[in-house]
DNA sequence: GTTAGCACTCCAGCAGGTTGAGTGCTAAAA
DNA sequence: TTTTAGCACTCAACCTGCTGGAGTGCTAAC
């Protein structure tokens, strides 16, 4: 776990610079920017030249905090609300502070134990995520958010086809990572219990071990080349698997705990909150700007306008991927007030990342 | 649909009795009533006696009404914020406008229409009833609320096994109505694929059309009696199946446009709103409450606290179960404040609840 | 470069006054 | 007997002016 002094790194949208700005940041206005930050995040008030001085003994009196935190606003990491209230934070504020000035805390052996225990062995994926998504927000005390593995990167493992009701055929799709997904599509009436037995081997058998887009070439190529050679049971069992397959499934978004968003005390904003809780309803936003943070490793952190969510203003993202034998799948992460313990925060959704990794590509939660 | 001056009838907890109250209540008395709630639901102000004259021709004074407006306080059916505000319904008040006063409205063809278009024919049941939730909530302009069926009152069809990493295995479970459950299970390697095989062939063949209740005796009577006779594989199926089955699963709730309760224009109390969204989050207590308004055919109205949920307290919920052929599987509704428009709400509930239930019996969305 | 002092600003809270909507009561009218 | 008009009363909502406190910016001294 990184100790302080050290630099976090951690990249979001934008590439501040940590460095770029020592040449006006000295030593003692960064000590006073954390402080300041620090005490903004645990009680939520302006902070005040006094109380930076009264609650970490810095040896400076009031005033020169003053003169510091005024160069502090003119760089654009502070301002304030008013006239006389104290300083808040800005967005190039917490940036800097995450950047450079962050101290994480490692995570007590309770809160791992917690984590690992909300996620009981993996019995069907799905409940594995949103049991993730859960301990993301029991933790931290905001939402925590899980994105399923996209359809596309997963690997063909197994296809069952079960008749329903005149002319409806269940296909149910299984990846090797233990993702299902079913579908109900309509399908002529003159196929027997038998063509569906043939239908399913062939395409076990063709399209095992490859990944979706594979698949999808492959059933593509094998529709043109075979259309008028092969028997119709080949080009009925292509045209099926094309039905299922030829939507984009998956990228499944579950969102735990969104209601700690109603915890902060002066709700200031309804219209935002309204705004706030639509795009977790809506998800497809969401899962858009998770799909951008898959491309990086390691935790990112996102802070108000840097995602251009306008929904989600105003709220900051933490995120991690996590990833099996094949490479990163998901992500998933927490989102809160851009005022939140980041400190707090970063071990977690990195703790659990790794966790859920571990469980998918072994297959085992015992031993972690 | 209903015409004025018939009784309505619908029943939730409370039995009122808008016919014992009639004693007291004039005809007079009723139509201020209808009035007052009919405003108060549209202005979500509380109604003065002026108010009550002018929008409505009475051939009234609002000195005439002012002592009718205290009778009806005395009886229960209207209460004042304070002492110069106008009158609110009270819960009893909303009750006896539901039981003997409301006029419903009958959907326009375009309402209609909006609902059938949410429901795109059943491509996976989840996504159907995911859809009648969101139209649910944006005809209402209220919570949509849907109840999957209850594992137990499903039929078997067909089980699948499909093998993971090391020792664990997959189980798709259908069911006749194409509900798929999946779970994934520990299992020993020592099972061969074509073991595997011969276990779904036997499953499926000694179980199939039976309800999951009946298939719980089968497999436990079997297990006991055929434990030392038969072979292994049969004992091994035994197993699995049970491992599958003991658990309660399905009664998935779907709240679809919670967010609409932020919509309200002044949120009277914060706390309130959060006991909300977290019930809304756990379910578990909502699932209770519609298991239980599953006994009763019809649409049923729960207001205020006449469910006992503090949770979602002074909220009321407008339900009504569908069908398959087998009966009654399942209950979908509307959640939203006690000052709804029920008159608007019911008609709504009542029509997706039918068409759900035919899409269902018939596996076909076309024809309505 | 740092600090003390001072004037200034602004919010929060409180008291007092006003307005308007609505009520309850009573006495007169129908 | 029922309905209505009139009047006094109440109370929330709003505005106003006032005060205290927290915090700032500036300047002059250390």
């Amino acid at each position: 776990m990184l100790k302080k002094s050290q630099k976090t790194g951690f990249s979001g949208g934008h590439d501040l610079g940590c460095m770029r700005m020592t040449t006006e940041m000295t030593e003692r206005s960064r000590k006073i920017l954390e402080v300041i930050v620090d005490d903004y995040i645990a009680s939520g008030e302006p902070v005040g030249s006094r109380a930076v001085t009264k609650r970490h003994n810095l040896d400076l009196s009031p005033a020169t905090v003053r003169n510091v935190m005024s160069d502090l606003e003119e760089l654009g990491f502070l301002a304030s609300p008013h006239t006389s209230a104290g300083r808040i934070p800005t967005e190039k504020g917490y940036r800097y502070y995450v950047d450079c000035l962050l101290q994480l805390r490692e995570l007590t052996p309770k809160e791992k134990r917690s984590i690992e225990a909300s996620c009981p062995g993996i019995n069907g994926l799905d409940k594995l995520f949103q049991e993730a998504g859960k301990a993301l927000s029991a933790l931290s005390s905001h939402a925590g958010i899980v994105m399923a593995p996209r359809f596309t990167t997963t690997i063909y493992k197994q296809i069952e086809f079960v008749r329903l009701s005149r002319g409806k055929l269940l296909v149910v799709f299984v990846s090797e990572s233990g993702l299902v997904q079913n579908k109900v599509i309509d399908a002529d009436e003159t196929l027997t219990q038998e063509d569906l037995v043939k239908i399913t081997n062939y395409l076990n058998e063709m399209l095992s071990g490859m990944n979706i887009s594979e698949v999808r070439a492959k059933i593509s190529s094998e529709m043109k080349q075979e259309r008028h050679l092969y028997d119709k049971l080949v080009g009925k069992a292509l045209e099926l698997s094309g039905a299922v397959l030829k939507e984009e499934l998956g990228g499944q978004l579950f969102i735990e705990g969104a209601s700690s968003f109603l915890d902060q005390p002066g709700i200031v904003d309804m219209g935002q909150m309204k705004r706030l809780f639509r795009a977790f309803e809506q998800k497809n936003t969401l899962i858009d700007l998770l799909d951008k943070s898959q491309q990086a490793a390691g935790v990112q952190i996102f802070i108000g306008s840097e995602h251009e969510l306008a929904q989600i203003d105003g709220c900051s993202l933490v995120t991690a991927n996590y990833q099996n034998v094949h490479g990163t799948i998901g992500t998933l992460g927490v989102i809160g007030p851009s005022r939140m313990a980041y400190s707090k925060v970063i071990p977690i959704v990195d703790y659990t990342a790794r966790l859920i990794s571990r469980m998918l590509e072994t297959g085992d939660d015992k031993e972690i």
